[in-house]
DNA sequence: AGAGATTTGTCCGTATGTATT
DNA sequence: GAATACATACGGACAAATCTC
């Protein structure tokens, strides 16, 4: 349970708990979260703590608002295979606001920078891709 | 300036005015961004709205905490260069608090995960790591 | 040693808005 | 219209770490 004592704050117990419940499968997929009123009534907190929480759960991609309906677990998408050829490089990072609307990205998917051997560079949707050769 | 009957939330257009400062260079590496409480008075906004800018451009990756010393732009690591070797793939996601800590991640930072021919899987830190072949 | 200032972290409360069911 | 659920914004209070005098 939540210990307000303890030495990790509230928040990131609660987040704790729910990461642990999605990772370990008990929520699944697509499967949504108790509201925020929900968890504030259930562990006894402040609607921003609990806010706090869900607000960790979906800068790690594990949870997507889908509003108002409520949160929900993050669903898998199928990945297609970038192949990256000789003098080609591969890194990745978060993006930008701009970024994530044109890729339309989930809060907390990063973005793959493919370097071509040219120079030029291009984008691809972090859940969505994989990096081959 | 920041409007508060615009469209867009008002801690997200501090957040692009400071986003714009640090890409721009005006705000280079390592230097500090102004305090909470400077930015609450040169706004006029509560903190909580000033802490909620902070916060997107901590998930952005473009600043880290320096804490009590304040909040810097993030400066960039040297990269290495992981081989992918025939029949390997790359992929990136968030990391868990957990992977934060064992690979000493700021936030905002996102992990490459080296899945070898074998099916085995090598885990890196995105702002310190390219993948080539 | 100590006192005070600074800065971010944590937690609470309230109010209102917007979209969907 | 009512109920639900998340978003935005304000306010206050105290804690912990660091720096300055």
């Amino acid at each position: 349970m939540i210990d307000p004592n303890a030495d990790r704050a509230v928040f990131r117990q609660l987040a704790d708990l729910l990461r642990d419940r999605i990772l370990s499968g008990k929520l699944a997929p697509g499967e949504k979260l108790p509201s925020e009123l929900r968890l504030t009534q259930e562990h006894g907190l402040s609607r921003t703590t609990v806010r706090q929480a869900m607000a960790i759960l979906r800068s790690e991609g594990l949870v997507v608002v889908d509003r108002p309906r409520g949160t929900k677990v993050r669903t898998t998408e199928p990945t297609e295979t970038v192949t990256l050829r000789k003098g080609d490089t591969a890194s990745t990072r978060m993006p930008s606001p701009a970024e994530r609307r044109d890729l339309d990205l989930a809060e907390g998917v990063p973005v793959v920078v493919i370097t071509r051997a040219d120079g030029s560079t291009e984008l691809y949707p972090g859940d969505r891709t994989r990096v081959g050769r």
